[in-house]
Parts: C-alpha cells; sequence; structure tokens
DNA sequence: AACGCGCTCAACCGCGGCCGG
DNA sequence: TCCGGCCGCGGTTGAGCGCGT
C-alpha cells in the first residue's frame, strides 16, 4: 500500500508527469479500482481537488483519514489537509508577496524563527509552505548576491527584543522565552570558513591521510553518518536537528562506528576567494545521496591549555590556542564529488561582512580562539582570521547578572586566554554526544543554553552588515556558523546531561566568544567571563563536571571542558596527523 | 529551435505532539 | 500509564517553467 506517512516501506517516486498521473487516475476511477488501497500522490487534478472541496463543504475540515473512506479520492490523509490547506480552502491569497508581507514575514522570522504555521498565522491568506518557500527561495538569493538575511533595521530591533529580555531576566530557565523573540538567522544563515590559504599541498586531511582507507571506504563511512563531522559540530543549525537523530550513535568519537569520515570539496569557483568550502550534512532519508560541497570548519574549538608543554602536538593538536578556521580540505577530491549523506550547498558569504572587517588581528586570534573549531593545518598554514562578529546580544542578555550590575561595558579588542581546563582535569576528552532532545534545534537559541552557545547568529551590533561590504572579507575566515550542535562526543563518558552540559559549554563561534572578544578586557575578562558562566553554568553543572572529572571545577574549568584535548580525539583524526 | 541552467513552488517525508482508548 | 492513531509542522524534493546562450 502507498501510504502517505513515512512508514510506508514503499514509497512510489513522483516521477510521472501530472498527465500521467491523471491519466492514471482516470483508469483507476473508471474501473473503480479503489479497493487495492491505492493511494495516490503527486499532483492534484481538478477532478480530485472538486472531490475534496466537496467533501470539506459537506464534512468541514479535519479527521482527513476519513477523506478517503467517504469521498473515495485516493489520497492520503495527509495530502487531502495539505491540498485543502494550500490551496482549496477559501480565502487563500495568491500570487505574490505584497512589499507589507514580505516585511512582516522578514520581522516574524526574526522573532519566530522557522515556525511557518506560526508566521502564516499572522498572514491571512498565506500558507506555511508559502511562506517557507518565499523565505527559502529569498535566503538563497541573498546568500547569493551576498546581502543579509535580515535589514540592519531589524537586526537593531533585534536586538533590542534581547537587550530587554537581558533586562527582564537573564536566567536560562526562561529560555522558553527567548526563543519567542530571538532571531533565527542563525539557523538560516549557513556559516563560512574562509580558506583562502588553502593551498594544496597544506596539511590537510585528506584521503591519503587516513592509511588504509580508500576513498571509497571514506564514502562509506559517510555514507554511515557523517560522524565525523556530526562529532565536530560541523553542521548546520539547520540541519542537525531530528534529522540527524539517527547519526548520533556513530558521532561519538570512540564508538566503533564513531570515525564517520568526510571529505573536502573546492568551494564554489566564484567565492573561492572569498569563502571557503562549506558543507553542510544532511542525513538523506535511506540511500539518498547527496553532494559534498564543502566544509565548515568553524564550530568546534580545541583549547588544550596553552600552557601544556607535555602534548606532543600534532598540527591537529592544537600545541597551542588555534585560530581562524583553517581547512581541512582535501585537494584530491572534487567538488562534484558525490557523497551519500553529504549535501551540497553553496557557501554563505551571509557573514562574511562581519569577519575581518572588525576582527582582531590574527594576533589576537589566538586568544580568543574559543571561537572555531579549527582542525589545524601545520604551523606553516596560514591562520586564517576566524572571527565573526556574531554576537546577537545574547549573552550581554546574560551576563550583566554576573558582572556587578555594570552591564557590558564595550571595550577594546584586547584578549586573552580563556581560562581553560587545567590539564590536571582534562582527563579525558570529554565530548559527549548530546541527544537531540537536549536541544531544540529549530528555534534560534533553542530554547536553551546549548543553542545559546552553539547557534550562531548574525551580527547585530557590528558595523558591516550591509550589503556592500559583504563580499569583503576575502580573508577573513567568514566564520558563519555552520552550527554544530551536535558537537559533543565522548569518548568516557556518555553521560547524557553531562553531555549537554559540556554542549553548553562548547566554546566555538558563539555569541559568548564574540561577546568575549569585543568587551572583555585584559586582566578582567577571566573572571568576567568566570562570572558569566558561574552564572550560565550553575553549581549544579559544576558539580556535574566535577563528578565526571573527580576534580574540582569552576565555572571556568567547565568551560574549559568544551575543548578538547588531542590526545583523546579519534584516532580517526589522529592518523590525519600529518606531521 | 534546441539546450542547459536556475528558480519556483506544489507535494512529499519524517517526526513530534496531542489525544483518546 | 501506556499505546496507537491522527494531525500538524518543518525540511526536502523534483517537475515544470522561464530565461539565456
Amino acid at each position: 500500500m502507498f501510504g502517505c506517512d513515512g512508514d510506508s516501506t514503499t514509497q512510489e517516486k513522483m516521477s510521472s508527469t501530472s498527465d500521467s498521473v491523471a491519466a492514471k487516475d482516470r483508469k483507476l476511477l473508471e474501473r473503480g479500482d479503489v479497493g487495492g488501497g491505492y493511494l495516490k500522490k503527486g499532483p492534484w487534478t481538478s477532478a480530485e481537488d472538486a472531490i475534496l472541496v466537496e467533501y470539506v463543504k459537506k464534512h468541514g475540515e479535519g479527521n482527513w483519514n476519513a477523506v478517503q473512506k467517504q469521498s473515495g479520492l485516493f489520497r492520503c490523509g495527509k495530502s487531502c489537509r495539505l491540498r485543502w490547506a494550500n490551496h482549496l480552502r477559501p480565502n487563500l491569497k495568491k500570487g505574490a508577496f505584497t512589499a507589507e508581507e514580505e516585511q512582516i514575514i522578514i520581522e516574524l522570522h526574526g522573532k519566530l524563527g522557522n515556525k511557518w504555521a506560526r508566521m502564516a498565522a499572522q498572514l491571512p491568506g498565506r500558507t506555511d509552505n508559502e511562506i517557507k518557500n518565499y523565505w527559502n527561495t529569498r535566503i538563497k538569493r541573498r546568500q547569493r548576491q551576498g546581502l543579509p538575511l535580515y535589514p540592519p533595521d531589524l537586526h537593531s530591533q533585534q536586538q533590542s527584543n534581547e537587550h530587554q529580555l537581558s533586562v527582564s531576566g537573564g536566567n536560562l530557565s526562561q529560555h522558553h522565552h527567548h526563543q519567542e523573540f530571538l532571531p533565527s538567522s542563525s539557523k538560516l544563515d549557513i556559516p563560512n570558513v574562509a580558506f583562502d590559504s588553502l593551498k594544496p599541498n597544506q596539511h590537510s586531511l585528506t584521503y591519503p591521510s587516513f592509511p588504509g582507507l580508500t576513498k571509497a571506504s571514506m564514502s562509506s563511512r559517510v555514507n554511515q553518518g557523517m560522524g565525523f563531522l556530526q562529532s565536530y559540530s560541523l553542521m548546520n543549525p539547520i540541519q542537525h536537528g531530528k534529522r540527524f537523530r539517527e547519526a548520533e550513535s556513530f558521532m561519538s568519537f570512540g564508538a566503533s562506528t564513531g570515525g564517520g569520515m568526510f571529505s573536502f570539496a573546492q568551494p564554489d569557483d566564484n567565492r573561492k576567494s572569498i569563502v571557503g568550502p562549506c558543507f553542510k550534512t544532511t542525513r538523506r532519508p535511506y540511500g539518498q545521496h547527496g553532494r559534498l560541497d564543502g566544509f565548515v570548519a568553524n564550530n568546534f574549538s580545541f583549547h588544550p591549555n596553552p600552557s601544556n608543554k607535555n602534548t606532543n602536538h600534532s598540527p591537529l593538536q592544537f600545541g597551542g590556542l588555534l585560530t581562524g578556521s583553517q581547512t581541512i580540505l582535501n585537494d584530491n577530491i572534487s567538488a562534484s564529488t558525490s557523497l551519500p549523506g553529504v549535501k551540497l550547498e553553496l557557501p554563505s558569504s551571509q557573514f562574511a561582512e562581519s569577519v575581518h572587517t572588525t576582527g582582531p588581528p590574527p594576533e589576537m586570534v589566538n586568544s580568543s580562539s574559543f571561537n572555531s573549531f579549527t582542525l589545524s593545518p601545520p604551523a606553516h598554514s596560514t591562520p586564517v582570521n576566524c572571527f565573526a562578529r556574531q554576537n546577537n546580544g545574547l549573552l550581554e542578555a546574560l551576563l550583566p547578572h554576573s558582572m556587578g550590575g555594570g552591564g557590558i561595558k564595550e571595550s577594546s579588542e584586547t584578549s586573552t586566554q580563556l581560562p581553560l581546563i587545567s590539564s590536571s582535569n582534562q582527563k579525558n576528552c570529554v565530548v559527549a554526544s548530546k541527544s537531540e532532545t537536549e536541544c531544540d534545534p529549530i528555534t534560534p537559541l533553542g530554547g536553551h543554553a546549548a543553542s545559546l552557545f552553539s547557534e550562531s547568529t548574525p551580527p547585530l551590533n557590528t558595523g558591516p552588515w550591509d550589503e556592500s561590504s559583504s563580499t569583503q572579507s576575502a580573508i577573513g575566515a567568514n566564520t558563519k556558523t555552520e552550527e554544530p550542535n551536535e558537537f559533543m562526543s565522548s569518548i568516557n563518558c556518555g553521560d547524557d546531561e553531562f553531555s549537554t552540559l559540556l554542549n553548553l559549554a562548547k566554546p566555538d563561534v558563539s555569541p559568548v566568544s564574540d561577546w568575549y572578544d569585543s568587551h572583555a578586557e585584559v586582566g578582567t575578562q577571566q573572571s568576567t567571563v568566570s562570572d558569566a558562566l558561574a552564572t550560565l553554568f550553575n553549581d549544579d553543572f559544576c558539580a556535574d563536571i566535577q563528578h565526571l572529572t573527580s576534580a574540582p571545577c569552576t565555572s571556568d574549568q567547565a568551560w574549559g571542558l568544551g575543548s578538547c584535548h588531542w590526545n583523546n580525539m579519534p584516532s580517526v583524526l589522529q592518523m590525519a596527523d600529518l606531521s
């Protein structure tokens, strides 16, 4: 039986044309072959529409599964509901969106995120599907043009909203409040990483870097679920949600299947100098394959204690705080490489304008390097300024409580070392797989701190949000976050809650880091951040850390735990060490 | 005219929430 | 409380169309 539901084992592809479908339908109708359980898919015919309309007139909306039984339509209830809601119900407004509608959509999206249905409720005559399509089209168009998704005034408005939130309560427990207001652009602005420093012979993660792994095997690994990528949070927030659920099982570094592989392709040619290869992963349903486009390497911070000289750091070990988004690029794979489980997507230049223009000089990036996960090439590779101004004001909304009421003080871009967990506390790589349920992938801030730290948002208070500058960041790391909420994977820690907590502390391209970059002052920011983190991560969190590390834990250290030591990295990564 | 490419949008899919038994 | 069905939502796909070459 051909069903609408995903649990249907047989899935009829929409391969037929409308005509052929109609013809098939007519045949079925003519011979009254309705007993086989056949459920039609594909485009609706006018005859079907008429039947459905008639049915709804008679019975009203709802109880869609009864439509098939009572009306003779060979459509599942879902299909009927969709057809009715999107096309047949009265008062539907057809045609292009008006300027006002567009404005409303933009504003609503800024407030609600991808809540299409709720947005549709605010736009009489418009359907969620329409709005969704419009928005997605708009995204693509603006990304193509290198424009920000939101106009600057909306950013200001959002920032204002967030600031008000900070006054009303910077409590994470109020996340449900926040998600009503915070912009969701983080989910939509596909982060980029500029890999302009890429050179063919850089020590990057290439297939040859993985002894014994053939290209095919790599693909196979990818097909297993991009575990590597996901483990390193190389996911678009858009994508990382429920559809990645299945991948979680192999995302643990230490898991037997945890070595999901990845490969890298050259970025889109015309953007090569601007944004680097950037791919997001999508879990295609069962065997569907996608393409690999690029690689976002910006969401994961390795922060071994720079003072720890014991570690024999490899290029991938981050002998200190690494900077920027250096690439793991496989020069051997063409952009057309087709790999299952990986979807080709054009990199966005959305954040290009936000990267280097206001970012600190490269030498300052180090200290603020909880910005990006950087699978670092060897020392000779060019560090990339990986400063995405993604402060959306959220941390400001949270921090004042820990700042003695002084609020956020705008300060220089002086940077310093983040308090990282001491080596003694780095017992294990405390990256833990975070289950989807722990992080709302949809709402702009995920409704809790995990998203708070993992989702990026467009720069709100930085100048270059203008459209003209968007493509000027040729050298910037252009780190929008293809945000990796799935970052954490655990070698030794399987505790889900702990994983979540660690994820909360995950240092990456986050509002925290940006705030830190822009607000912290030498000598004070450590305590400031500590205080902030103490606010964010309460004592329970520290207790958890302490419990799991058998070591005293401060909020600072908790933060540091978000980092990971190379020594605890999965072997597959270590294999990539070419040094 | 033929072809290729990109865009739009209708429709499908999978999942989660809700609700009733 | 559990279970299963229904419904709605958000993400994704692919056919069709328009435009440029």
